[in-house]
DNA sequence: AATTTAATGTAACAATTGTTACAAAGCCTT
DNA sequence: AAGGCTTTGTAACAATTGTTACATTAAATT
């Protein structure tokens, strides 16, 4: 594990913290398609994100969910720091979207690591504003744009979060993220296909670059 | 400037904190639609709020403005942070948008504060997380909403900061903020004024409660 | 008081997005 | 191969939002 370590934060954090880091966190390996935070559970540590990507969504009580922004390698989700100090329950679900690996911080730890490290403070500072900046830009896109631009910046960020051309997914999936019908969406997407920038398969999406 | 340090924040900081903030920090009052950070410049400091209300705003170098949270009494602005400690040129705008005081810390100050008090790093920390669910909530607006609902939440909240039902402002700057244009405004206005919830004149808009 | 300027009202129409309903095609199971 | 389930295609229509153009009203200026 501090192979791992050391080659995703070697540069960001002093020696000793990678060292404490090491003995206090678990590597944990996820699958694409499992949860790695259930939405109304307590959250039982802050994960670093050693490889993979995967996807933060708000969830709303009565069940409605809003995609929020990925994690990737370096990243941690500040989210769940809050909810790890205010020992709150959990209003997030985080999703892995491609196979991944990730080092679990326990919960009890996270204090003491904010006392010791500057370093471990200017990370969590950065993810804080890095985070921040990821909603602004979301925001952005549903203020400003329009569907059918933000279905093509949709599948591009897809594209490029699993690393494929070919997007294995359904149009009612990709209606469900833009919060529009199923309807809608097949409508832009053969439109889109029209226009030569994709090809369309039962659950496949192939991007034309 | 003790005294107001004491009556807003008395409560979450150490006393050795303040008697500091009072030594490095500087008193400022500002009226209505006075500028507190302007766009493309170097911030000087960290704003601690001791009454009234800030508008900020994300602004792109188009011209383009986004509002993206309030900031009120006991609040700071989490995006000038980053700013501050990575020395860049703000992206964002703040509007005072009532009277309004504020303590501002210079920049120089922010990273020894941070190492010393650990009431001032749960504060900052709290501060980020506080705006993210803001920023949130603004997008769950503008995911979830349709534009007649998102009018009257926003005219709601603009009642609330400004600490009245009578709301000086034109069509005009309503359709700037919801980023719609001036007649779709007009015509909602008018659509809540036949529904009884509102009176319309010139320059202002009376709420029915 | 007359004139100018800014703000609001309204109509007519366009574009975008949402909804319903059903057909067609692809895949899986038996 | 037949039947059933899921996914996609498409038409027709409704609702919402955007645009243009111009009239009307209120406030400010002269």
């Amino acid at each position: 594990m501090i192979n791992l370590l050391r080659k995703t934060f070697g540069f960001i954090f002093e020696s000793a913290l990678i060292e404490e880091i090491n003995k206090i966190g678990t590597l944990r390996e996820v699958s694409a398609g499992e949860e790695l935070i259930r939405f109304g559970e307590f959250i039982q540590g802050v994960p670093l994100m050693i490889s993979g990507a995967v996807r933060v969504n708000r969830v709303y009580p009565d069940g409605n969910e809003l995609f929020l922004y990925y994690i990737e390698e370096g990243d941690t989700c500040s989210m769940s720091f809050n909810c790890c100090t205010q020992q709150k329950k959990s209003e997030i679900r985080a999703i892995a979207e491609i196979d991944s690996q990730f080092i679990m911080i326990p919960v009890s730890k996270i204090e003491s690591l904010i006392g010791k490290y500057s370093s471990w403070r200017q990370f969590v500072f950065s993810s804080y504003h890095n985070r921040m900046v990821e909603v602004v830009y979301a925001l952005e896109k549903v203020a400003f744009e329009k569907l059918d631009d933000r279905l093509e910046e949709y599948l591009d960020q897809k594209s490029r979060i699993t690393q494929s051309d070919s997007l294995q997914m359904t149009h009612q999936e990709i209606a469900e993220d833009l919060r529009t019908s199923r309807v809608v969406i097949s409508r832009l997407l053969k439109k889109l296909e029209q226009m030569g920038k994709l090809k369309l398969q039962r659950n496949t999406i192939e991007l034309i670059r």
